[in-house]
DNA sequence: ACGTGGAATGGTAGCGATAACAGATGGACT
DNA sequence: AGTCCATCTGTTATCGCTACCATTCCACGT
């Protein structure tokens, strides 16, 4: 009869059973002083750790989390780390996640068109305990995955009635209108949008101009540059309309703080001066708006802050507090007044 | 006698055995269907796939992945994802290995102090097929680590004589030396450095001083920042140097574009004029350092390059060109020349 | 003395996939 | 017709851990 031997094994990687023998246990034993130390006893715990040390036994955790059905193990799906709005909620989420003995692995999905469907089936493929998701706004196709995995999801970024689980969004429009009546209590009659056209960009912007449409303002020019919006696109935006800003006051909300500041450098060279015939608020707070001169007006979000409570629902919820009411809380935002209003 | 049953099942997950029951086939021959198609005849892959489809299985990467004994999986390791430096490898390095079906599992070092080896040891307990890693000096905790791991490791954005395993590099010492050079040749006898105070930053201090001094030239001032620079800190530090600076020409090399953004929005305020009595030289070549005016002087290095080189040497490997010689290569660089200089 | 219960540890059987073979089948060629 | 080989599919035995229950041991109360 045939015996199956696996004698390819590159190399005598040390495992459990390894460590168990040289401590004089049994593997369950070791496994327990890695994962629930407090059910061993303190002497056992020392006799284990020593062998393990001496060993050099890393802990193999696939064999672990096929076992366990855990991979404690984190995807976090987001367009780009290019920016300041995502890399910090996923740095804070990352370290809130890790303390708690999670690791995030991170998917980039770009702006594009890239079917969403097809990364999240490969990333539900490691099968993560958990899933953090930019936006609200999942395609039928990708709902169903989501379904059928029974994962935990947290969705950010942006708002919706319903979630597909839990959500710690930001609410876009809102956002667009109160920079629209900010401007507007500072007696700005005439406004303008500049900024990219994904789906976050294009909800402030509609916020934006149902604020301006409220306080009996006009929108004197709108422009979109492609998503991300880099700062270089922003100038040529700027420039192609220039003709609607000189001579009158004009308002301008940017839909980031890149776009802000290619609109701010632009306008300096056009003799656009700022903020007193152009006014100026971005959206985002990044570092550059702070350290540039003129320091930009932004809408700042707390990012840090999103990804810390993203940590703290999705840890809630894998600890078991399945049925503790609806997850959905909405991050805070607010108007920092600095020199370009 | 006791007979274990797992039924902390919480649903019914599809596996590989109902996909073949489905199919009307062996588990083995739905594996291969998914994993080597060419060895399976086309009506039969054609039925398998209709029950993958009909069923919604997902395959459980994590079971493959212990038995197969390959993750298809990729770990980095970087300081922080918040500067171009490290997103654009980072990116560009996923794209490849994903093109390859590997996901890459991001891990975030940090500056300070945090250890290593904590950090590779977590990561390597995963079973990561191969490493990329910053930097190209590792404790001689990380290097018996890596040793037992047997893992394919390429490091990246440094150079040593002696790296762990693969290398794509960078000589921070001669891009330190070749801005000397070139602000020397432009008839610059006085130099000043100010950055961060990372290893990396500091190798190209250092081969900026050597460069001074080869040229036969003075090193007025040379102010550190910590790491990884911002531009706030960056503007604090050009006011310290500032009575360095006044009265006779200077030329000034900054550790990053973030660096030389501070300082050349600091000189203005200072009434310093750039570049006639100041000149700048960036390093990193950032989006900010093109789209701002003045446009900065900077040092060009190809991020997304090194990414990918990195990728093609590690898929090399993997795909057992094991002996294949040494894969040591360092990035090239040059000095973009524009309105700070 | 004896039952009781808690703490510590061990034995066994999977978790869901794939490596390594072993058939089965059929066509090409002698 | 018989041999050989290539192509396709199936069978078996792991991969290295952990869940589940069993067992042992000892302190304690009655």
């Amino acid at each position: 009869m045939y015996v199956a031997n696996r004698s390819n094994t590159r190399f005598s990687a040390v495992k459990i059973t390894d460590v168990a023998a040289a401590a004089g246990v049994a593997p369950m034993t070791v496994s327990r002083v890695l994962n629930t130390p407090e059910r061993v006893s303190p002497d056992t715990a020392a006799r284990v750790l020593e062998a393990i040390e001496t060993l050099g036994y890393v802990p193999n955790l696939i064999a672990g989390g096929l076992s366990s059905r855990r991979s404690r193990m984190i995807a976090a799906i987001v367009p780009t780390i290019a920016s300041p709005m995502f890399h910090e909620p996923v740095q804070s989420f990352t370290d809130a996640m890790g303390r708690a003995g999670y690791h995030v692995m991170l998917a980039l999905s770009g702006y594009g068109e890239a079917d969403e469907a097809t990364l999240v089936r490969a990333v539900l493929a490691r099968r993560p305990d958990g899933l953090l998701l930019t936006g609200a706004h999942r395609t039928p196709a990708v709902q169903r995955l989501l379904a059928t995995a029974h994962v935990p999801v947290v969705e950010m970024w942006d708002t919706a009635e319903h979630p597909t689980d839990m959500l710690v969004g930001l609410d876009h429009a809102e956002v667009g209108a109160e920079v629209a009546a900010f401007f507007a209590a500072r007696g700005h009659t005439r406004f303008a949008f500049l900024g990219a056209s994904d789906i976050r960009a294009t909800a402030r912007r509609r916020g934006f101009e149902q604020g301006v449409a409220a306080h009996g303002g006009t929108l004197v020019a709108a422009k979109t540059v492609n998503a991300p919006g880099t700062i270089l696109d922003s100038r040529e935006a700027l420039r192609a309309i220039a003709p609607e800003l000189t001579g009158r006051r004009t308002a301008l909300f940017a839909s980031s703080d890149l776009v802000a500041f290619g609109a701010i450098t632009e306008a300096r060279l056009l003799g656009i001066e700022v903020p007193t015939q152009l006014a100026i608020c971005g959206f985002g707070d990044f570092e550059l708006s702070r350290g540039a001169s003129p320091a930009a007006t932004t809408v700042h979000v707390d990012g840090t802050a999103m990804g810390l409570l993203a940590a703290k629902h999705l840890l809630a919820r894998l600890a078991g507090h399945a049925t503790a009411g609806v997850h959905r809380s909405l991050v805070p935002f607010h108007i920092i007044e600095r020199e370009t209003s």
